[in-house]
DNA sequence: GACAAATGATACAAATATGGTATCATTTCT
DNA sequence: AGAAATGATACCATATTTGTATCATTTGTC
């Protein structure tokens, strides 16, 4: 029952990492020298951010990583939807036949109000807003 | 990403049932009936929800399980301890070291208030509210 | 042009969690 | 005694999570 996996949170941290030196070409040895994150695994994450526009990749010698947007404008949110599919808290029960009792209905509206009610919070949360310090 | 899990929400329908049929004493084999549950599976969750007090089991013929206590007094959250552990949407988070930027602090603490918020929630959930019908 | 340093793509693998089966012992009613 | 129920427990199949390994490609530097 996590809300957040190893691979969201990893690439939290790099993608924190990144904008915490913006103008500064990041390449992963850089990051799993600081974050220690297993090299490899690391690598992968970073090439599914650039894949889905979250990081920007340049090879060769001197190449690396930079943020392809603003820190104001990646969101949490945005990472759960890449790395643990769309957001669903109560996917299970979809897809599942009616239940008697009209179990499912109810249910059903009292687990969206709260997913609402967490989706709300979750776009609130950018790297950015992490980088602050107070 | 789900918030409850198969046995939780089989549990769930179990104790429905097993709650809209008061004083009737109810056996495992009229749940699969009327569930469509797999029969060792689901024996295994009453027996489960019997260990954790949720449930009252007799044995021998005519025997069958029947609520432990009101159905008011059962709740989601209790489910989701019993069958996924204790609730921690930021688990992973907390075994970690600290991370740079102190990340982890204030990711923390807006994970830690989205967590209370949903705990309110399904604390209002009981068995008794989902019989309703409306 | 050769070489080193970086990423891209992709296949494979280990560990864990989930969902489910199977079996035998025990209790209880008739 | 026998049938109908649960208790306890070991096992198993599948999916997901968390990685590893390898080779190809790009690019800057000498």
């Amino acid at each position: 029952m996590k809300l957040v996996t190893r691979d969201t949170d990893y690439a939290l941290r790099a993608l924190c990492y990144i904008a915490a030196h913006k103008d500064t070409m990041m390449p992963a040895g850089g990051l799993v020298a600081a974050l220690d994150i297993p090299r490899p695994f690391l690598r992968k994450i970073l090439q599914t951010l650039n894949r889905n526009g979250l990081l920007k990749s340049y090879k060769g010698q001197g190449g690396g990583f930079m943020l392809a947007k603003p820190a104001e404008r990646i969101f949490l949110l945005d990472l759960i939807k890449v790395f643990q599919g769309p957001f669903k808290l109560n996917e299970c029960l979809f897809k599942r036949e009616a239940c008697p009792n009209t179990k499912k209905c109810v249910l059903k509206q009292r687990l969206d109000r709260i997913e609402e009610h967490v989706l709300r919070e979750l776009k609130n949360i950018t790297i950015a807003s992490l980088l602050r310090k107070h």
